[in-house]
DNA sequence: CTGTTAGCGCATTCAA
DNA sequence: TTGAATGCGCTAACAG
């Protein structure tokens, strides 16, 4: 049942005019006659004629497709990121192609060539760990525009969308002075970590601006692990001025906080506040009473994809570093989730 | 810092030998001089050509390039299902577009449209609710391989891959009967559904097949939400012969029955098994004693590529009806999968 | 074993 | 306003 591919000479033949007018309908060019181009519309639909955009970015050697390639799309995170992506890009007329690394940087080698191949008009990406600014190298140079998002590479000479930990600190340690504590937390992590750093500081100065203290005892690192969170949670409670809330380094050590606490009989969420930022994001749906400071992975996705579509239409591929902005987001109940997983499979 | 696009020509130039040489040499034909293929891979080193894929696809009018269409992409079902596809696709050398409808029937058009615009070679789709065996139509006419997925379209002359519910509750009784079950009841769904119906009678023919009684009084249906579960367990309770396990329609109901068992002070699991179809997905990780009959969703998006490439390469589109492997699964530990996420991010 | 020729389907000049 | 010619980068016949 394979039928004949029916071309612009086709439909120009049956409409009864030259294939370059046929063209310029196609493109809804103002410049061609009313009648003749209801002609031309009515043999495009007899024939069931379909535009050949191949043909076409060859001729102009320009696509209207963009890659996106993620390291796990195992990961809802991810997932929600390349959703965010697609309804930009979409909206934009565009498709993507989208490719799963697997953290596999070799994976990524591939994938990134055949993109390449494919002439994607320009690259999102979340690199494999351990991928190199030379890795990158040859797509800027060839002048194809590629965003970072998640993690940054440096020396590589792109745009990329990280999220602002500093801010996202800030935010959360606001949210619990206004919800009146006074002796705040900052557990887990190792303090060697860029990351850790910015999520230090921004605690520090949340409560500088508060004017509030900062007391070094209260800073307890540890393995960014729910054992290290269970460990550093006891360590905080040994102290003889407790504090009654924390900020931990990643929801993992929230995780571990939480089971510290209970194992104290105390409930978190209502007798000790604890808040986390959400690296490991699927584990959204254990925990009912934790907080978490993360940053929306459609957000992020769109923002990414807006970036990328702003200097694919400037021609130049200019590199922009950006800071993604980051959310305090309460999580949403389970209840909710499972009936909006359930509508979804119906 | 746009270089401008090196091509055959130019490698061939180089390289002192004709274009269409390098063709064959970028094929790997054997048919080249073992002396001329290294000089025109030099050239094609030295002067960074990339392959346009395009315009091979132009000329042989088929593409490598494949369209996956879901439904909804945040659910993590179905990000799992690309990945599994994803797999496949790549190590055929193919790449995948994938656009998600977010259940938007008109979305789906456009992107099922703008994906036959640039000649995918076949396409792979869970479609979304009330699409129409007319929408599928154009694709299939012009020979298009088409296979759906989760969802099953009638009329529609394609390939379909879904779950097997009828063998995943034979899998679910036998599992319990082995475990020493001789009361089992099949709770929750609404009788009117080809789904309830299959489940229902790989129910019973799992107890014939053990030789164990069907007592209707033990099939109580009730909405398929979490409340219908706790009806459907409380009724089940006030019989005067109590069952000891349950298979649920699906894992909403299923949660709904570990509420009334705790409600009652049984705890899920131990005191009452609870097995339950995993419809809704995510919430896997909400309910750790709960067992779940579920499909693969890289499995499904593996055979669903298999199927795909299988007839791209057989060139006609002979539609084959499918019923996924339906496996049964036990939950994953929560701890396991919070490590798991926590890597990928780190 | 290598070079020549002729399109794939379309867009873009230029004339008419 | 429309038609004729040209080429995007590549492959597929052939011919040498």
């Amino acid at each position: 049942m394979v039928k004949e591919r029916v071309t612009v000479i086709d439909i120009a033949h049956a409409a009864g005019v030259s294939k370059s007018t046929v063209s310029l309908v196609l493109q809804g060019s103002s410049l061609v006659n009313e009648a003749t181009r209801a002609k031309v519309n009515a043999a495009i639909r007899d024939l069931g004629y379909v535009y050949n955009r191949g043909a076409a970015n060859l001729r102009q050697s320009k696509s209207k497709i963009i890659g996106i390639v993620v390291n796990d799309l195992t990961n809802s995170f991810f997932a929600e990121l390349a959703v965010g992506v697609d309804a930009v890009v979409q909206s934009a007329g565009f498709v993507q192609f989208l490719a799963n690394t697997g953290e596999k940087i070799e994976r990524q080698r591939e994938v990134v060539a055949s993109m390449r191949e494919h002439g994607v008009s320009g690259l999102i990406i979340s690199p494999a760990r351990g991928t190199e600014a030379a890795d990158l190298a040859p797509l800027v140079e060839s002048g194809i525009p590629v965003v970072l998002v998640v993690r940054d590479i440096a020396g590589a000479n792109v745009s990329s969308l990280i999220s602002d930990n500093h801010a996202g600190a800030v935010a959360a340690v606001r949210h619990l002075i206004e919800r009146g504590h006074q002796r705040i937390a900052f557990l887990g992590g190792f303090s060697d970590t860029a990351v850790f750093e910015a999520r230090m500081r921004g605690y520090r100065d949340a409560l500088v601006e508060a004017g509030m203290p900062v007391s070094e005892s209260l800073i307890i690192g540890s393995a960014p692990s729910r054992a290290g969170g269970v460990t550093a949670v006891e360590q905080a409670m040994m102290l003889a001025d407790r504090p009654t809330a924390a900020l931990c380094f990643n929801d993992a050590v929230a995780f571990g906080v939480c089971d510290g606490l209970r194992a104290r009989r105390l409930e978190p969420g209502a007798d000790f506040a604890v808040i986390g930022f959400d690296d490991v994001i699927e584990a959204k749906t254990a925990v009912p009473a934790l907080t978490t400071v993360s940053v929306d992975p459609q957000g992020m996705g769109q923002r990414a994809a807006e970036l990328l579509l702003k200097q694919i239409k400037a021609g130049k591929a200019e590199p922009e570093a950006i800071v993604g902005s980051v959310r305090l987001v309460v999580r949403q109940s389970c209840g909710a989730a499972v009936e909006r997983k359930r509508e979804a499979l119906a």
